[in-house]
DNA sequence: GAAGATAGTAATTGATTACAATCTTTTAGA
DNA sequence: TCTAAAAGATTGTAATCAATTACTATCTTC
């Protein structure tokens, strides 16, 4: 007889990948992704370090699989909230809403997009965060885009800045957990930022 | 007889630690701080790796010495051109500017801000990060409640939300330089940036 | 319940790290 | 010009890194 496997040992090789990329990404909430080594990747999973590398050939695979799940998981998110919506002001900020909550979460995984975006030479990693935040910038286009059309957001907005503010917004808000070293001050911030960033884009149906 | 010294060698030790910080952001231009070695920092100017621990007691004071140059220069650059205009408004489009400026002059800069943040443990050069931001947040509140008791700016504005709007207008400006790979894109961006972050602050003069 | 396959362990590799001890060269001042 | 102090070179060390090895435990399937 045996209980239902809620224990840690031989997992079967997909799951282990599984596990091994959300362990990676918990520990790049706690400390600089650049320096998380393979030992404490598998310390945190109660496993010999040796044992990574059965299920990963090296450890730029392992990053890779790691940006690929944020990739998965940030750009499936919004892409579910959007659907929600026909206003394209309040997909918007659905949108916003959605990133924070997952970075909130999920707080490595500015750091390492961060951090990969920041290396040298051109891994596969990189591409991939590169990709994706190239993904995540179209998004906020088409959406800008769409309530120009409608008339909701400014005709002579300028698109790219717009979304260059869209994605500093989230950004500024890491940093200030960052200072305040509290996950949590991004929740509270995240409204009035956006109705800020609203303010912004939005046509002035009064204007002279 | 010689010439003026323009070699590398033999610097008094104040200007050897001066040119050893000027590496380090010159190498955090190129690649991840956290993982920028004392080998590669002696091989930039030049020296040999052991000859850098004359200078410093050991790495952690390097870095030290690099927050209070980073810290000196941005705030420094700042408060200068804040003297130069009564009106807030102006003073945070110059202020912003010269942020990107001397981020644009040092890419390495903003790098070794955020890695620095991202410290788990409270090391000197971390609590050094924490209070510069501090100060570069109370200059753009300072200005945004300035600009509201002259009726220039939105007496309803939030001011938290707005000063992390300032900075993270520099960190999406910063994130965009690293996927385009090319950090002269900010300089073009900075204007259109700011004007979006105008509207969003200014007094409705014709609200009804 | 053996057999083959899969997952994990423990020990070790060579490279690289921050840092230190000792020796040599350069510089500045009387 | 001589000398003491400062700056740098050379060599070395203990720790840590990613990766590999030879081996063992566990699961699955017939």
């Amino acid at each position: 007889m045996k209980t239902t496997n809620t224990t840690i040992k031989n997992l079967p090789a997909e799951q282990r990948r599984a596990v091994t990329v959300e362990a990676v990404i918990e520990l790049a909430a706690e400390k600089n992704p650049a320096s998380i080594t393979t030992a404490e990747i598998a310390e945190r999973m109660q496993l010999t370090q040796g044992a990574l590398f059965r299920h990963f050939p090296n450890k730029d695979a392992l990053w890779q699989s790691v940006m690929e799940w944020v990739t998965a998981q940030l750009l499936g998110r919004i892409d579910k909230v959007i659907a929600t919506t026909e206003s394209p002001l309040e997909a918007l900020e659905l949108m916003f809403a959605a990133h924070i909550d997952f970075v909130a979460k999920h707080p490595g995984a500015p750091r390492i997009m961060f951090a990969e975006l920041q290396r040298p030479d051109p891994t596969a990693a990189k591409a991939i965060a590169q990709t994706m935040l190239r993904h995540y910038s179209d998004r906020v286009g088409k959406l800008l885009a769409k309530g120009m059309g409608e008339g909701i957001i400014d005709p002579d907005l300028d698109v790219a800045a717009a979304s260059v503010m869209f994605i500093g917004m989230v950004q500024g808000l890491v940093m200030q957990s960052l200072i305040a070293g509290d996950i949590t001050v991004m929740l509270g911030n995240a409204k009035p930022l956006f109705a800020l960033y609203a303010r912004s884009i939005k046509q002035r149906t009064h204007e002279r």
